[in-house]
DNA sequence: TTGAAAGCGGTACCAC
DNA sequence: GTGGTACCGCTTTCAA
């Protein structure tokens, strides 16, 4: 490297020896130290600008203080500020995050994961599981800590910080059913993702507390979580259930598809239908009409996915915690009671 | 570590020496040795499940196949796509991004550029450089390859990844002018940046080439490129500027600022007022009426900008090249001709 | 073609 | 309290 100071420099420079640098720079053992020596080190470690080696320190010290991430797009509103909150909880700690993704489609062409656990990475955390998912596998027998983030796994064999979609669905059906929506349509997400799986269930589940019968053809499967995939999907609900008064998405983004469904079809929204989505993606409280949804705070899950993580490494904790953090009903334009007469 | 396999337990396996197996991994020296000899390694090493150790790797050979990048908000729609495209590259040729991000009202809590190179990262991506920055002096001091993306310096020292900032504006004027704007104001972003200040002085230019005068009544700087400072921005321009018919935003969220403060004051956009905005961020599509803008492929961004710092690292590029991408006009709902009689 | 040995820059454990 | 030393896992130079 470009002739950083090392500790030895550093050790001649004050006269003394590198473990005794070594001790001096350690808040932990400094206080073995006399007061003039660590004081000189520290002077001398400032003025030759010295920073420690960290592959040298984890390569002797095991721990490399380095988390990595694996999502299944960076630049997914959903990810980015989960990312964004593990940064900050881990960065505040002294570790480094690397970010990796891995979108459905590019399978595992150089295994990002392998390549984690190669860089010896503390710990993981893993926003991109499917239901049937052999990472989660290969981590526990690697003995890598890592937590499930966003999407979880019906095992449940490690931790998880997720938003509780059930409870999610549960607030947008009864907020739709308290306006007098009966006839409600879902357009669900992929179900080999738990956050597919769980807002259909818990669709149903609300429906069914409400006295509202589901039946297959009220639900509508998108193949992703895009708008895109949602146009097609809103399509089909919306000929099989020409009288639904409302739509529940699973996420915004399929919201933003139904809108353009209904716009296809000339029905106004909220007028004739109503919408709401799921998440509370930046923006959607600007589209027309602006979106009713039930509120995540990704930022805050990558938080507490943070401070799980760096538990679980510091041995802290044993069991393996599920957390569920609980969603918010925000109503703005796209809901409204169903149109007179229906 | 969790007992991984080292490189000593692939050669007691295979009955030869480490340094054997080392070569045998190693592609460019497998051919030095004998064929059954790499074949039993490779095997072995396979069945073994063996990793190279990133850590002691990076030690002995002096280079840590990691990048670092620097970011005022992973979450910024603007940033989260450079990213992405950064670790794309990077990782199609083995290469780990570490992402940190350095609001600017975090000034430098841990040093964030200290902790990445003591990590020996191998090359540098600043995308929070303000116009009077030391972070690019201190990376040439330490002699880091780095390279600038989004935002630029004024001095030109190290390498560059832009949009063409001026070019952008040029679009945006000539866009209205052409559907017959005269009144053209500017709600400008913060100058402390490139793309601030670059983007004002490209707003100006192409006024004054379509023969139009620019005075200081018509420009407002935000203080950041948010929706919130977007608003009273544009409140004191429309204030300045009764007469305007026409409003440049800096970037997409000023525009949406402007919307707002047009709401306020009960002008229909694009029928009063003609809104275009800057980056062509997701969703912007959507908002009512759908914005029209300057596209700026971030993510493309990001690709040149890993291609360009590796380069860098294995000594092909020797100067030091000023990338500049070329933004392209989108016109939406929010443009139209001035009201008649204006 | 393969083996041996010397480190890279720290840390941890043992002496004193 | 401080110095000495071995060693983390790998690459690389030198010998054989």
């Amino acid at each position: 490297m470009a002739g950083l100071a090392t500790i030895k420099d550093v050790a001649r420079e004050v006269g003394v020896h590198p473990s005794t640098v070594s001790r001096a720079l350690d808040p932990s053992q400094r206080d073995r130290l006399g007061e003039p020596i660590v004081a000189r080190v520290l002077e001398a470690a400032e003025r030759l600008g010295y920073r420690p080696d960290a592959a040298a320190a984890s390569l002797r010290s095991g721990r490399s203080r380095l988390i990595g991430i694996i999502v299944p797009d960076i630049a997914n509103p959903v990810f980015s500020p989960i990312i964004s909150g593990l940064e900050r909880t881990l960065s505040a700690r002294g570790y480094a995050l690397i970010v990796a993704d891995q979108p459905p489609d590019r399978p595992e062409q150089p295994d990002i994961l392998e390549m984690l656990v190669a860089r010896r990475v503390d710990g993981l955390v893993l926003a991109n599981v499917s239901l049937k998912d052999d990472a989660v596998e290969r981590c526990l027998r690697w003995q890598v800590p890592v937590v499930l983030v966003n999407r979880a796994e019906t095992a449940g064999r490690v931790p998880s910080v997720v938003s509780d979609d059930v409870a999610g669905m549960r607030l947008a059906v009864e907020h739709l059913v308290g306006l007098g929506h009966r006839a409600i349509v879902h357009v669900a997400g992929p179900q080999s993702l738990s956050t597919g799986s769980l807002r259909r269930r818990g669709f149903i589940e609300a429906m069914v507390a409400a006295g509202l019968s589901v039946v297959d053809d009220d639900i509508a499967e998108a193949a992703a979580f895009t708008r895109e995939a949602g146009l097609p999907a809103a399509r089909l609900l919306l000929a099989q259930r020409p009288d639904a008064t409302a739509v529940v998405a699973a996420n915004d983004l399929l919201a933003l598809g139904v809108y353009e469904a209904l716009r296809e079809q000339g029905r106004r929204c909220p007028d004739d239908v109503s919408v709401i989505g799921h998440n509370d993606m930046p923006l959607v409280d600007m589209v027309s009409p602006a979106l009713s949804t039930i509120r995540i705070s990704h930022r805050e899950m990558g938080e507490r996915t943070g401070e799980l993580l760096l538990d679980m490494i510091g041995g802290v904790c044993a069991a393996t915690p599920q957390i569920v953090t609980q969603p918010l009903l925000i109503v703005r334009g796209s809901t409204a009671p169903p149109p007179q007469g229906s």
